[in-house]
DNA sequence: CCGATGTCACAAAACCTTCATAAAACTGCA
DNA sequence: TGCAGTTTTATGAAGGTTTTGTGACATCGG
């Protein structure tokens, strides 16, 4: 799994949930759903597997042993590596008043019980989406050249740099690693993705087409070519 | 805390909620940020309570009790006394129909459950600001596009333009982020709701539309696609 | 009836991949 | 060192594919 993606592969829900048969039913749904499921029946549980297993998204339930669900989202917040986690609280209808204080706890959203799978999933969906496209949020510079992630644009100096998708998706990778040389599988596997069938000397095209719109004029060539090894970002293009 | 404005003590809040979990969570953090809180549960009540406490701004929900929301709010505009009263429509997300249909009716602006604290004390502080200043602003700007959110009239340049409600919400969502690139899975989250389910490319549709209400003969188009990303609001639509 | 909306089908762009060929870089050898 | 052969990269163009723009249409609620 090369660098922080989205989530090109299942995104992994934790659910915790004392009700086994409900805990089941969601498991079996949500599988059936591409999601790979976690589970924990506690909120001591809960913390832990989220520790452990790093999940991208947790169903919370409210009513639950030991630690309860509004006490395990507070300990989700106030740790740094879990800030951003999404978190879903599970609430039982007549006591709706504790999902508007669950919300006020920090979770991203609640749902009520009885739910249906749709609605459910419609939550979990936005919200993995949002956490995905949230970080890709500023910006990176190397040498003159800007990219700016939420607006989507290139700067070579103050100079507007229009690319592709596919060279602003290379160029975002080269640029999260200057300096370093990649093969052209290497950057077929990580621009590209693992799966996909293309040739090694496509990249070569790509490059091009990036080069040609990074330098215009005399500007100093940044993409340098390693022969035999393949491309990196430079400024020494020697 | 609002910083002190021309609100010398604390500005004074009504609320208008039956769900009584969500009022008291209100009252809770806005007593926390400042403000002075006054609670009504239906619509009689609130307006009892706009003549009798006379609040600096009010929270309406939309769904109500003896008199619905939009009901309490024709009726606050129809005095003069209270004409100039901010309202905040806060309405559940999966009908903002009635939300758009809150403001035609005169609410300053609205606001969809759940939400987040944050957004709704940054929109109540900008309506106070507008009411204590005077002329202030309950208006969005971008280049020489304004939204005036409590006529809910959109103007490109002093060119009156038309939109349709989901044209409406569309740009006003957009210029809430200016220059940011939102997919169209975000866009139909952010502006058709999070369990609605519609095509992504019918946000093409209503960009479209959008363009089309927004550039007349030869203004520039201040809406910007991103191949294979989405859509913007931007300057340079390069 | 009208305006607003979501979908489709088709047109128009923008973009990708591949290929053939030119250019460049490297190699071994005289 | 210079040369011819070999390997690797640069480049331009072509063809096919994907994404977006657009007009039309059926629906729905007022």
């Amino acid at each position: 799994m090369p660098e922080g993606f989205s989530h090109p592969a299942k995104p992994k829900v934790l659910i915790v949930e004392d009700e086994a048969a409900l805990a089941t039913m969601l498991r079996y749904n949500l599988e059936k759903q591409g999601f790979a499921v976690e589970e924990a029946g506690d909120g001591q549980e809960a913390l832990l597997c989220i520790s452990e297993r790093e999940p991208d998204i947790v169903l919370l339930d409210w009513m639950l042993p030991t630690l309860s669900g509004i006490e395990v989202c507070r300990q989700i917040r106030r740790s740094s590596a879990t800030r951003d986690l999404p978190v879903i609280m599970v609430t039982a209808r007549n006591d709706e008043q504790d999902a508007v204080r669950g919300l006020n706890t920090g979770a991203d959203d609640y749902i009520t019980k009885p739910f249906n799978m749709e609605a459910l999933l419609a939550r979990m969906r936005a919200l993995l989406r949002r956490a995905s496209g949230g970080s890709g949020k500023g910006r990176r510079e190397f040498h003159d050249i800007v990219m700016d992630l939420s607006s989507h644009r290139v700067y070579r100096g103050t100079r507007p740099v229009h690319l592709g998708p596919t060279e602003y998706r290379l160029l975002d990778f080269l640029m999260q690693h200057p300096r370093r040389v990649f093969a052209r599988e290497e950057l077929l596997d990580a621009v590209w993705g693992v799966d996909i069938h293309v040739e090694p000397r496509t990249v070569d095209v790509h490059i091009r087409r990036l080069r040609k719109a990074l330098n215009v004029g005399n500007e100093t060539d940044l993409v340098r070519t390693v022969r035999a090894a393949g491309y990196a970002l430079d400024t020494e293009t020697l």
